[in-house]
DNA sequence: TGTGATTTAGTCTCCTGCGATATAATTATG
DNA sequence: CATAATTATATCGCAGGAGACTAAATCACA
């Protein structure tokens, strides 16, 4: 058939696509708990790593522009997780850094990966396999990020 | 260390989410050219296989739900993509269907899963890799949707 | 030193995506 | 037949996500 290659299945753009919303689906009764959406989910994972960074380099890790982040981190000040300040040194460079109460949350956070770890351990893959996919799904997004 | 587990790069759903968003921003320009948008270009995918779908059909194939679905169908219409009206046979339903336009769209858009899968190949991974790179998310789709 | 380019954030506007809820049509059941 | 449950779609409100653009600070370099 002419357009065999339009066939939604046929397609690795959805797979990723519906994984995404799913994954994220699946997130969303832990993060309920915390009181945070998964993208403050993923702002809090890298100031935990490292507190105080700017704006530009959450936004990089996270592979975002500045008009989606920018909302997201005010929003994060509204609910107490996170102060912005701009930087002394550079003062193009506004410092986002965790509060009191965004610190403490990691001790709550530190379950969900194991959680939605052994939610997935449940379906048809292994350990070897959902890591192979994601270092799969790391080559795809190096090589977009490349060009 | 206590929260390895906490870091970005150990989890999985991180890579899903961005792979996702970048390989939408990859289609972006191939779609620009038909004025539509990727949520609207997997509807038209599904409607250029099967035409005249009721709504709920549409979402459970997106696996999204009606209230996304609506107003992305809604939009459409307005654009003179699709028409939507109330079946005859069952009054709850609005049965989606191409429009002229809508249809003659499908010869424009056969070009690009060409275009977007030899962008793919240009970097580290293998059809074969892709394809079960594929079926892998495919599933975890089904396990997740299975609960 | 001055000025044009770059960097960094932010705003505006539009389109998703979804939880909660509403409404109307249909089906199931006593 | 009546009404309770279910199904199909739609509405409301909020939180992303991104393109286009603006503004301010800093940098590069003639």
């Amino acid at each position: 058939m002419k357009y065999d290659q339009l066939k939604l299945e046929n397609q690795l753009c959805f797979p990723v696509y519906a994984a995404s919303r799913l994954i994220t689906r699946e997130y969303q009764p832990y993060l309920d708990e915390l009181e945070i959406t998964y993208p403050q989910y993923l702002v809090l994972m890298i100031l935990w790593e490292k507190d105080e960074m700017p704006v530009n380099d959450i936004a990089k890790k996270l592979i975002l522009n500045t008009n989606t982040i920018t909302p997201l981190l005010k929003r994060m000040e509204t609910q107490g997780l996170v102060n912005r300040e701009r930087s002394k040194e550079d003062e193009r460079k506004v410092i986002v850094k965790l509060t009191e109460i965004g610190n403490e949350l990691k001790e709550k956070a530190v379950l969900i990966p194991e959680r939605l770890a052994s939610q997935l351990l449940e379906g048809p893959m292994g350990v070897e396999e959902l890591i192979r996919l994601k270092e799969d799904l790391g080559k795809i997004i190096n090589h977009l990020l490349r060009k």
